[in-house]
DNA sequence: GCATTTTGCTTGACACTGTCTAGATACATC
DNA sequence: GATGTATCTAGACAGTGTCAAGCAAAATGC
């Protein structure tokens, strides 16, 4: 692999780094691409050539991030055993980690206009992590949620309540109320996922 | 009143309503200042005189939003009458009702960082929903949130899966999934109205 | 009733933004 | 070695939010 090539491939990667550090700094109703180039070393006309416009990167960066969102409930489901609900609960305790860890990230994925949804490589991976919860919920309830209306009304419960409570943290409506910032890391995990239970408890 | 008191009077609520047509064509990240501005009649300049700067409008936009939010649930609750389960559902109801007749203005509240949540009037009328909210888990569980860690982590499941639902539904997630689409105004309330159920049930 | 201050708004300037186009440089291919 | 292609630079353009200066009208003081 010649030194341009290294260039070639590596500014791509180079750039969405950038662009993530930018995206964490200035959020994302501030980030700018001209500062992207910048940081990643480049001309502001330089990405334009690799992701077509300001969404195209973007975009990238978030389908990055379902990446990343995919490997934290999959560290998690690992370490909490073969039980359904302990991994439903488990899922969604990574869920929570991940947008406390990368809160503009996953603001850009989730409550942003800017990816482009029909982009293959988001859309796949989007998808991706709702299959999980899907496979989760029919190992949960024994049903399908795609051809039973209940279980799929299940799943969104569950859905709904790990990213509302998501978002409620990230944007700092809970952890006063909650007193999630003067807790422990155990006591933080037991209070969520008290949360989490109050909606995957038994019973149809 | 004269034509230039009834204009001065006017402006600022002239810019608010020009402000909402521009952030529901346009969304949260490509409203423009300037085209607020032409939109209500005046220059570019005209509307810093009023809000300060761009986050200024945007703030007293939010704040007004919440006083809407707060009447679309209000208005549930009064034709649900006593009960307070039921109570409980009607303002979640309200509350999804609201983010799917506004989404860009609920995300503008909800998932941006450009309000002034320090700013008095947002914050008074944020506390408002928060406290219909309080008053409703108490009327429901018995119990104070304030004082009450289980109480308030009843609050906080219940607000989270409403929050959730309507992000998930606003934002494309659930619409499809659950048939919503292909749903009357009566079944849709049917399935919100179960999925909301699924974290209020008695128990704990 | 006149002078003065204050208010509400306009206008122009500034730095900054994303995108487009033309050009330069280095690589690959024949 | 010549041609072509990919990668990146550099400049231009319209549009953005904010700021300062100016202006007209209303409010205020005497």
């Amino acid at each position: 692999m010649t030194e341009s090539e290294f260039r070639h491939e590596g500014l791509a990667a180079t750039l969405l780094e950038a662009a993530e550090t930018e995206l964490s700094q200035s959020g994302i109703e501030r980030i700018s691409l001209r500062a992207v180039a910048k940081r990643a070393g480049v001309s502001h006309g330089a990405p334009a050539h690799h992701f077509g416009d300001a969404r195209g990167l973007l975009t990238a960066l978030a389908a990055k991030g379902y990446q990343r969102l995919l490997h934290y409930q999959t560290s998690r489901e690992e370490t909490a055993g073969p039980e359904p609900l302990a991994r439903i609960i488990a899922s969604g305790l990574g869920y929570i980690e991940f947008a406390v860890a990368f809160p503009e990230l996953f603001a850009l994925m989730f409550n942003s206009a800017v990816p482009d949804r029909s982009d293959t490589r988001f859309f796949n991976v989007a998808l991706s992590v709702f299959e999980r919860l899907v496979e989760n919920t029919q190992a949960h309830n024994g049903r399908n949620p795609y051809t039973d209306p209940d279980s799929m009304k299940d799943l969104m419960a569950s859905w709904s309540v790990v990213h509302g409570l998501a978002e409620l943290i990230i944007s700092g409506r809970a952890e006063r109320t909650l007193g999630l910032d003067q807790m422990t890391e155990a006591q933080r995990e037991e209070t969520l996922t008290a949360i989490l239970l109050r909606v995957n408890r038994t019973g149809s």
